[in-house]
DNA sequence: ATTCTGACGTGGG
DNA sequence: CCCCACGCCAGAA
């Protein structure tokens, strides 16, 4: 049914809406859904994304900025990549002014 | 069925 | 400042 809507459903609703050219991290997606303490599953729901092309999880990192997921993505600098393209400045898997990209679904959505 | 692990975050010592 | 433990849910062995 469509109202089946799961934990990870929700998160590739969120994630897709992203906008181009910034970031988020998985405890303020967590948040928006509800759980706070769920940033972990927000990630494993970026592994199950990967069937999902509007899901960009590469706009998906840690609070920090840090680019933890990039081991995923192809096993390279891909997420860097895409990152930097979208005129992101990251560097040491580090995204900087990460404050300045940041998108905050609560805020924004 | 049980156990462990995993793209995290917060809190306590 | 650094290190450890807990919560959360799903999937794999």
């Amino acid at each position: 049914m469509a109202t089946d809507i799961g934990f990870f459903k929700k998160v590739h609703q969120v994630a897709a809406k992203i906008p181009y050219g910034r970031v988020t991290s998985y405890g303020a997606l967590a948040k928006y859904l509800g759980s706070p303490k769920s940033a972990r599953m927000v990630g494993w729901a970026m592994n199950a994304s990967h069937n999902n092309p509007d899901v960009s999880a590469h706009r998906v990192v840690n609070r920090l900025g840090l680019l933890s997921g990039k081991h995923h993505f192809g096993g390279t600098n891909l997420m860097q990549q895409l990152l930097e393209s979208e005129g992101v400045v990251v560097e040491e898997n580090q995204i900087q002014n990460f404050k300045k990209y940041f998108w905050d679904p609560q805020k924004e959505l």
